[in-house]
DNA sequence: TGTACATCAGTGAACGCGCGTTCACTGATGTAC
DNA sequence: TGTACATCAGTGAACGCGCGTTCACTGATGTAC
């Protein structure tokens, strides 16, 4: 198949790239030792010298997610020293991951990585647990600088943004790309941001009667 | 295994649930014809005389899934004439069915069920998009009796609702039940009501019945 | 009422298929001399 | 510089397993007489 032969850095590489496109593309489904093999221009046997199994490879995957998530939460981190801002860069760098790479972080959001071994749905928990945190330390920045309101508790806050991205992304995939991701975070994000946002400049300490 | 034979409509609706059990505690990976019959106490090629095939099953699946979420919409309606309330009631019989049933609309929101016959994509799709449409005409509801800022896209806050209840159920099924889904949905439902309310709730005096 | 029969839910063995994985083998590549 | 050798990426056949599905058979149940 492959007329070539290459290093195992570079083959374990292109193989958890395959695999990752794979599941992003197609779900978990379809990732199957052969179709990764096809992908790299290998034999299934092939995957053998570079891997020790399937779930080795699932693994490595999520290490490449994982690395990519909170590699989106630092540049937000980089770009602005404002806290509203950084939520806002970090969704729009989640959606161009669905829209582009498509769905690279979706998949820790499908039940099905880790349906089976628990060791991995653990894996996966701490994985979104550390992106959550990262939300977090933002919402908590804003609410210290009194930008975002201080009764809102920071984890319901960060999972807003999720919420924001995971539909998104889920409708995207069922219609082939034919749903806006962008335009709906576009329409989306105003909407968050006025929840969160504190009023206005000026506090107005008079009570609410909310029923 | 099982000392009685039983009527077949009795069976298929037997093996529906069982179906629906076992995708929304184990995920679709774990959706086999063999577990399936050991939960309704028959030998797998007894589901034969009941369903053609397995895919007849997941589709019988859908049916029931379409009807729950469209009966929880439904119900909403008939319980309160309030948009928000109806909103707020959508949103709470959604996160009872993650707690009780389990996940049971978390299904449609899964990449796996679709992933494969692309009609069945087309059909989860519709179902959602039905979904979707009773949420959005509450929406529009609230916007004509001036209870909902009528600059918000009715489509957008309609995911708005999908996005507490998505991620929620992924953190439950992640946890194994250990995030409080009740408690988040709690606090998330009010930040998404003032995002979605108008500034003054207070029950205007030029507002008219009309509807 | 009891008996014979047709119906059909349930069984268990067997199948083909796809998949992950193993293994002996091949042959390209880099290196020592 | 050219040659011999060790290394190891890549191959293809074969495996065991689980799964969906088929099929001839069993035996409980309801009904006609």
């Amino acid at each position: 198949m492959s007329d070539e032969k290459l290093d195992t850095q570079i083959r374990q590489e292109q193989i958890v790239e395959a695999a990752l496109g794979l599941v992003a593309n197609y779900g978990v489904r379809r990732l199957s030792v052969a179709a990764v093999a096809r992908r790299v221009g290998l034999v299934p046997s092939g995957i053998y010298r570079h891997f020790r199994s399937k779930d080795q490879i699932i693994s490595a995957v999520l290490d490449l997610i994982e690395k990519r998530l909170l590699a989106n939460v630092q540049a937000a981190r980089e770009e602005t020293p404002d806290p509203l801002e950084r939520l806002r860069s970090v969704l729009i760098k989640h959606i161009r991951f669905i829209r582009e790479g498509r769905a690279i972080p979706q998949i820790i959001f499908s039940e099905d990585v880790h349906s089976g071994h628990p060791e991995r749905k653990t894996r996966v928990q701490r994985i979104l647990s550390a992106y959550l945190a990262g939300l977090r330390e933002f919402v908590e920045d804003g609410q210290r600088q009194g930008l975002i309101r201080p009764e809102l508790d920071s984890e319901t806050v960060a999972l807003g943004i999720i919420g924001i991205v995971v539909p998104a992304g889920i409708l995207w995939h069922l219609t082939d790309g034919g749903f806006d991701v962008t335009r709906h975070a576009g329409r989306a994000w105003p909407m968050f941001r006025a929840a969160i946002a504190t009023e206005t400049p000026v506090p107005s300490p008079s009570g609410r009667g909310l029923g």
